[in-house]
DNA sequence: TTGTAAAACGACACCGGTGTCGGTATAATG
DNA sequence: CATTATACCGACACCGGTGTCGTTTTACAA
């Protein structure tokens, strides 16, 4: 028999839910929210909830294939778009492609959570380091390109030096997410950080 | 009248469900722990346990606080001994002072669990603030006495390159918490953030 | 309009963790 | 040795979150 719904409708509703999951998430992070929570609200029942998602971990999990979908179609976006390998790797540390205003992905807090919390259970472990290693890579490879194309210094090991970014971004998002808005000074940490980088990869352009 | 059992018995005790309870979290993690498990751990009651601490955020607190001064008699020391600025810096960041073998906190996870869990909490986010505007101080200080005494450049600000450092640390921490021991390449990372630093301070010294 | 599959509902039982409390064992004191 | 304050014990009641399941509603097809 034909489905009682349109598969569009499902699809609708399962976005819904996602949605307002996310808005859950960024105000209570991930321990804290509870499927109740979730249910309240996306407007949904408790049963029409666990239709959609066995569980928590599940549904946080969609979220974050979601950011990723998104975040890849993003980069390979601007990899067409930029003119040098180091304004694509600017706009990858700090582009506001996907959100204008946003100064940093409102989730980061909550995956923070996600990841440290489950660093003892195996799937989410292998998880995180599956995302780990995508993000090393997309870095470590405009660098590498960088470098073959002459625009960087080839001095040090472009892969170390992806990891290093990312290690600093992990470490701004973590520190922005325990303290008060302007203890950390994002914005001067982040403006030396990449003088650094631009020291490290010997860049000539401003 | 007179206590039934002496000081010192209290204090042990106390000690010793501490201690206890340190090789717990440092297996399981801030979240994951339960009171039950520490009493097993510690060999003692629920009720005995309850009479040393109210819940499980007072025990993990009194925890920090006990490493919180032992970390800073220990850099009290490091500052008479250390010849140069510079040197104190490197010990203060990757010292192994505390724990001969060590190469890295190894409450760290948990702490940062316990930190970023506890986020909407007003108690903890204070206590955090605290924590972390002590250590921002600690590094500060150090910097701008170096750079007083002309060892070092005072192009940076002397706060701003502590809260990086502090940032560094932190990240790394995190990286190191979630990912598998060789992933992260903990040792080369520090060595191209203290290339790094030492570039930022224009330090002579090898 | 009617039949029907499945989407949505919400009451329910279950579970693990928490903190309490009345009782018991024990160590200091006279 | 007897007394007594209190450290220590563990059973218990409580609570919030989870996932299930029988029922009701709904959307689509015939």
């Amino acid at each position: 028999m034909a489905p009682r719904v349109s598969e569009e409708h499902l699809q609708r509703r399962r976005a819904d839910i996602l949605n307002a999951a996310t808005n859950v998430f960024m105000e209570k992070g991930y321990e804290n929210t509870t499927m109740k929570h979730i249910m309240e609200a996306a407007g949904v029942s408790r049963g029409g909830l666990y239709q959609y998602f066995a569980n928590k971990e599940d549904l946080f999990e969609a979220l974050l294939e979601e950011g990723l979908h998104e975040e890849a179609t993003n980069i390979e976006q601007l990899m067409k778009s930029s003119d040098s390998h180091w304004g694509l790797l600017m706009e990858m540390m700090f582009g506001k492609s996907r959100n204008p205003d946003a100064k940093m992905d409102p989730l980061a807090a909550s995956k923070l959570e996600f990841f440290i919390t489950g660093r003892n259970d195996d799937r989410r472990r292998a998880y995180g380091q599956k995302r780990y290693k995508l993000g090393v890579r997309l870095y470590a490879d405009v660098i590498k390109a960088g470098q073959d194309a002459g625009e960087f210094s080839d001095r040090h090991d472009h892969e170390l030096l992806a990891k290093s970014i990312i290690t600093f971004i992990d470490g701004l998002a973590l520190d922005d997410a325990i303290l008060p808005e302007d203890e950390v000074q994002i914005e001067k940490q982040s403006k030396l950080f990449v003088e650094y980088l631009k020291m490290a990869l010997e860049v000539q352009e401003i």
